[in-house]
DNA sequence: AAATTCTCCTGAAGGC
DNA sequence: TGCCTTCAGGAGAATT
């Protein structure tokens, strides 16, 4: 599951490699994703220079002089760069063709989408309600604070709301409220402020560790064959059962809104 | 408003 | 061996 670190070390693959090129054709083999992928697209894009490469929260950006091409890679999406003329395998998606390589989309289970804009992306609708990146100077402790006082959900579905902060899925929502000994099931209006700075705090250094890696590999996600280290630096996710690192303690696991949450009963409160 | 539920999809895993 | 059923899960949209 990409979260933010997966979607930034792809950013950075794909600024290393693309940003700067232009391309020469768009294919779109399978236009089901989350969203219709518009007929017109390819013809939109086909002979333009790919910019630069942004990213919101888990949206990459890539930006063209008419528009931009937003790309969400869902549950179990990748991009790989590939050299020119490789045959699609099943589940490739869509293709940006440079002289010199192939952007390929690829998403077995198409929570993925692809998307245009022709507006500042910030502006389309799917981007504009986000909240801050949580690793800018916006998201603070005392943001936190203001936001979680008048929410009764708990405190592992708050950091993973995107409009309260963007980019946190389930593996590092499970990791952060670890590492803040804060229990997932706490409801957000009973934080006190020094717990919000520390929630701050530890969102940002598990991040920021995480890019270090080069992401977490899990299951679906791979960027062009390489793997993130970061799954060797998880506390609780995939752990249930299995010896809290702090306490030593059996940690346990409950669903909550669908999502496994591995947890620590004795030092989570 | 905030909270909850529904929805999309496929591969892996488990039961019989 | 093989055919079920269940589950994982991001997050927008619809509903309460």
């Amino acid at each position: 599951m990409p979260e933010l670190p997966e979607v930034e070390t792809t950013k950075r693959h794909l600024c290393h490699h693309v940003a700067g090129h232009i391309v020469q054709r768009m294919i779109v083999r399978h236009r089901q994703l989350r969203w219709p992928v518009p007929n017109i697209l390819p013809s939109i894009v086909n002979n333009h220079r790919l910019h630069h490469i942004g990213r919101r929260g888990k949206y990459l950006l890539l930006y063209f002089k008419p528009g931009t091409l937003i790309i969400h890679l869902g549950m179990s999406g990748y991009i790989r760069l590939l050299p020119p003329d490789t045959p699609p395998k099943k589940h490739e998606h869509a293709d940006l063709i440079f002289d010199h390589m192939i952007l390929r989309f690829c998403d077995p289970r198409r929570f993925g989408a692809i998307i245009w804009t022709s507006k500042p992306p910030q502006e389309h609708h799917l981007l504009s309600k986000l909240g801050p990146e949580p690793l800018s100077r916006a998201f603070t402790g005392a943001y936190l604070y203001k936001t979680s006082q008048r929410r009764k959900i708990s405190v592992k579905l708050l950091l993973m709301n995107n409009q309260v902060v963007t980019g946190i899925g389930n593996i590092y929502a499970n990791e952060i409220i670890y590492r803040a000994n804060i229990h997932p099931l706490r409801p957000a209006n009973t934080l006190d402020k020094s717990q919000c700075q520390t929630l701050a705090k530890i969102s940002r250094q598990v991040l920021r560790q995480a890019i270090q890696a080069g992401g977490t590999t899990i299951k679906d996600f791979q960027s062009n064959g390489a793997i993130g280290y970061f799954q060797q630096q998880l506390h609780v996710y995939g752990r249930q059962g299995l010896p809290c690192h702090q306490c030593s303690a059996l940690l346990t696991h409950t669903r909550l809104n669908g999502r496994i949450t591995v947890f620590c009963e004795h030092c989570q409160h």
